[in-house]
DNA sequence: TTGTAAGCGTTATCAT
DNA sequence: ATGATAACGCTTACAA
C-alpha cells in the first residue's frame, strides 16, 4: 500500500488541489487548469473535477495562486475616513465595480495626517495588491519611490494635477473655491467669513475662494481653521470664533457641509436666520445636505462615478486594456438650495 | 564567478528575502529573522539586515509569508452596504482596531439580499484570512459548512443569539421592538402604523412591536414593507401608503432613521406636523437623528463599541488569548427627542 | 547566533 | 488533453 501519505491526511488541515487530483483521479495541474482554464480540457474531465471539488470541500488558496501567477485580484483602497460621508459612497462604489470585475477590497482607513502613509502603504504592498486606490495627490517621496517600484496601477483620486503618480480620477479644489467665490461676488456680498478644516484640499477651496473674494472693492475677508475631520460641533465653534468681536458677516464659506450645518446651527443659536440673514454655503453635498433646514447650498460631485470610474481604470489597466483618459477631471456644480 | 544568479537580477522584479540577505552578506533565513523575531539575533546583525533593507527596497511578500506560516494578519468583514448609514461606524471601528493590532482589512459589501452568501464567503476565505466578521446571524447551512470547514475565529454582529457560529457581538431586535411598543402603550395610543425594510432584522423589530402593540385593547395596526435598503424617498411612500385609504394614526414606527425621515417630511407635506399630530421613531440613531426637524427618537446602539470589540474579539482568539465572553449583548437605550 | 533543507499550495513550462 | 517538474518567496525544523 504506497498511501503513506493519503494516510492521516483527513486532518483538519484544509484540501488541496492534491487532495482533489487525487479524488478525482487525475493530475493537481489538470484539476487546475479545469479550475481556471476550463476550455482547454475536456467536458468530461471538468465534470469529473467539479464532482472531486464538492466531495472535499476544496477552497483555492490564493495565497499560493498569487505566490505562482504574480496576481492576487486584490486592491488597496487608502481613505482618510469613511463614517464622515465623505469619502464612503466612493469607497462603496469601488467596492461594488471591484466585485463586478472579480476584486476583492483591501480598505485602509488612514486618517487626515497619517503619521506615516508611506508605511501604512508598504504594509499593503506587501499583500502584493494589483493595483492602488490612493485619495490625494500629496504624497512624501519615499512613498512615490516605493510605490513606483512597486510596479502596479495607482489611481488618485479626489483631487486634480496634470502629473499624478499613474492615472488620476477627480476634480479642482481650486476651481471649486473660485467657484464658490464668484457665485457669492456676483450678488454684492462684501463682508466674508472663511471655515476651513486643516485638511490639505480644503485649504486648496478656501485659498481659491478668497483669491476671488480679495478681488472685491472694500472686501472683509477673516478665516478660521478647525481641526480635521470636521464634524457640526467645529462647524458652531468655528462660526462663534468668526463672531466673537462682534464681526458681521454676509456670508460664510465652509470647507464641508458638515461644517456649514453647525454654521447654520450657531447662526440660529444667535438669533440669525438664514438664509435671510446670513448665507452659507458648505461642499460634497453631503446626504444630509438637501434635506438640512435650510437645506445647504453646496458644492456637489459625482462620488458613485468616481469611485466605479478608478475601479474600472484600475482594472482595465491590470488586463491589459487599453486606458482612453488616465487624467480625468469630473468637474463639479454649485448646488444652489436655501442656505446661500 | 559563481554568480550567474546574481547577474541579470536587476530587472524590475522586486527585491527578496534573498537580495536582502545577499546585500548583507548573510543568510535568507537570519534576514528573516532580524525581521520577525528580533530578540533571537544580535543587534549588530539586526543593523546590517536594516541596512540591506533600504539599499534595496525590500518589501516582504506576505503571500509567500502566509503560504508559510498559515497565518495572514487578514480579516474578513462581510456587510450589507455602507453608504446608508447604518453599518459604516461599526466597519470603520474594525478597520481602525484591527490597524492597531496589526491586521488588514478585507471589505466585502453584499447588498441585502446576496445571490449567494455562500459564493461570496468562499472567494473570501480563499485569500486565508485568520478571522472574519459576518452582518447577522442568519446563514445558510453550506455557508456555515465552509466557515467551520476553514476553522478560524468568526464574529457575527449586529443581531442575538445564543448559538453562533463561533462569537457573537450586537443586540435583540426583538427587544427593541418590545421596547418601542411599550413607550408608545404607556402614551396611551392605539393607532399604529409600521414601515419595514425588506430586511430580515428590520422585521424581527417590527413583530416584537406588534406583539406589544396587539396586547392594547382596540388597537389599530397596519404594516407596510418597503424594498432595503432604505430610503427617505421610500419612507415617504410608506407613510403615503398606510394613508391612501385615509387612515390615521397615533403613531409610525419605523426600521430605520432613515425612513422615519421620509416619513415625517411626508407627513408634513400633508399638512400634519409631527410630533403634534402624529409621533413618528425610527432606529439606530443614525448621524442626522439629532439634528432632522424635528429631531428624530429613536433606539441608539454604540456602534463604534460594537466594531471595536468584535475586531478585539477575534484578534484575541487569533492569539491565543482567553475570550471573557463569546456571546455580547450589547444592549440598546431609547433616545427619546422630538418626533416622538 | 546563524545556516541548511524541506515544504507551504499553486501555476508556468515543457513533455507526452 | 493531460502530466511532470520546477519555480514563486517565505518560514519551520533541525543542524552547526
Amino acid at each position: 500500500m504506497n498511501n503513506e501519505k493519503t494516510a492521516n491526511k483527513n486532518q483538519s488541515r484544509s484540501p488541496t488541489l492534491e487532495d482533489v487530483a487525487r479524488a478525482a483521479g487525475l493530475s493537481p495541474m489538470t484539476v487546475s487548469r479545469a479550475l481556471n482554464n476550463p476550455k482547454v480540457v475536456r467536458p468530461a474531465t471538468i465534470a469529473r473535477v467539479m464532482e472531486a471539488v464538492n466531495v472535499t470541500g476544496y477552497i483555492p488558496n490564493m495565497l499560493a495562486g498569487g505566490l505562482a501567477t504574480k496576481r492576487t485580484k486584490l486592491i488597496a483602497v487608502v481613505v482618510p475616513q469613511i463614517n464622515n460621508n465623505m469619502f464612503v459612497d466612493t469607497v462603496q462604489a469601488i467596492g461594488d465595480e471591484l466585485a463586478l470585475r472579480g476584486y476583492h477590497m483591501l480598505l485602509c482607513i488612514v486618517g487626515y495626517t497619517p503619521e506615516s502613509e508611506t508605511d501604512i502603504v508598504a504594509t499593503l504592498l506587501s499583500r502584493r495588491p494589483d493595483g492602488i486606490v490612493l485619495t490625494g495627490i500629496h504624497h512624501s517621496s519615499d512613498l512615490k519611490r516605493i510605490i513606483l517600484n512597486a510596479n502596479i496601477p495607482v489611481v488618485e483620486i479626489w483631487d486634480m494635477t496634470p502629473t499624478p503618480l499613474d492615472m488620476l480620477i477627480g476634480f479642482s479644489h481650486d476651481k471649486i473655491g473660485h467657484a464658490i467665490g464668484h457665485y457669492f461676488l456676483e450678488q454684492g456680498f462684501t463682508r466674508f467669513g472663511l471655515i476651513c478644516a486643516s485638511d490639505r484640499r480644503a485649504q486648496v477651496r478656501k485659498k481659491g475662494a478668497i483669491d476671488v473674494l480679495r478681488t472685491a472693492p472694500g472686501s472683509f475677508i477673516r478665516e478660521i481653521t478647525v481641526p480635521a475631520p470636521a464634524n457640526m460641533q467645529v462647524g458652531r465653534s468655528g462660526l462663534g470664533q468668526l463672531m466673537q468681536n462682534g464681526e458681521e458677516y454676509d456670508a460664510i464659506i465652509c470647507t464641508s457641509d458638515t461644517l456649514a450645518q453647525g454654521a447654520i446651527m450657531e447662526a440660529e443659536a444667535r438669533g440669525m436666520q438664514v438664509p435671510r440673514d446670513l448665507k452659507v454655503i458648505g461642499f460634497a453635498d453631503l446626504n444630509f445636505a438637501a434635506y438640512n433646514r435650510p437645506a445647504i447650498t453646496t458644492i456637489c460631485i459625482d462620488k458613485v462615478k468616481m469611485g466605479q470610474q478608478a475601479a474600472n481604470m484600475l482594472a482595465d489597466k491590470i488586463e491589459g486594456y487599453p486606458i482612453a483618459e488616465s487624467v480625468v477631471d469630473m468637474g463639479f456644480s454649485l448646488v444652489i438650495r436655501e442656505s446661500a
